[in-house]
DNA sequence: CTCCTATATTCTTTTTATGGAATATATTAT
DNA sequence: ATAATATATTCCATAAAAAGAATATAGGAG
């Protein structure tokens, strides 16, 4: 039950459903996220903890980079189950198309300096 | 996003699934779903509006009884998938089985009596 | 009509979640 | 070693959610 509600918990924000649909379109790193949701940083480190703790997200550290990316679902029937309807629903949301949009654009090495 | 992010916020509190499980085996009322789960009467009330707001439980008056159960899931495709999944999902939830274990015992002309 | 009962709503309190600022950690470069 | 940078964590303030008590509504019985 309570696996369950965490991952139902975990998609009742929609910033952190935002960067799920966002990772479907490639590996991202925190300052990337950041720059398109335009929040602040610790923010999304902790979208992103919570995504990683239901299962549905995995990181690996590059050097200072850490990228993240959606897991295989092996977590739970739950989130391999979402994450594969996710594929499809949400689509032709208008906020997220826009968010979509900016991910070639995005380039970690020109934005992450301040 | 909005309708979406509602089902997950509908789903993500143990009480409202719980009731969903169980309109899974039969159609409850208020004062039964009470009984079960050993809540004050006005928060099953709230639970239960939640739930039809996103379309995932109707409701039909019956003289002073309101009867609810599941909807076919046109609200949504997410309502839909979600409503198909909890059939087989957490079938083995050691809470929840004690809760459906009760379902056939309780009776709203013997139970909603003050 | 009045009384009773099942449910809904309001109100208040407590808890939980979210966001940002400041700070800490860790890795790389010099 | 120090400096710089990407990310994580802590702390605090605010906002949203949940629970219960009291109250309101609505339908049925008399």
């Amino acid at each position: 039950m309570k696996d369950f509600v965490n991952v139902m918990k975990a998609l009742s924000d929609p910033n952190r459903v935002r960067i799920v649909k966002m990772l479907q379109h490639k590996t991202l790193c925190v300052c990337e996220i950041q720059a398109i949701l335009q929040i602040a940083q610790p923010s999304v480190s902790k979208h992103l903890k919570i995504l990683e703790n239901t299962g549905l997200v995995e990181s690996k550290k590059d050097g200072l980079w850490v990228n993240y990316n959606l897991t295989d679902g092996r977590a739970s029937p739950y989130v391999a189950s979402i994450l594969g309807n996710l594929r499809h629903w949400l689509e032709d949301d208008p906020g997220l198309t826009e968010n979509i949009k900016k991910l070639p654009v995005v380039r970690r090495e020109e934005i992450c300096k301040k």
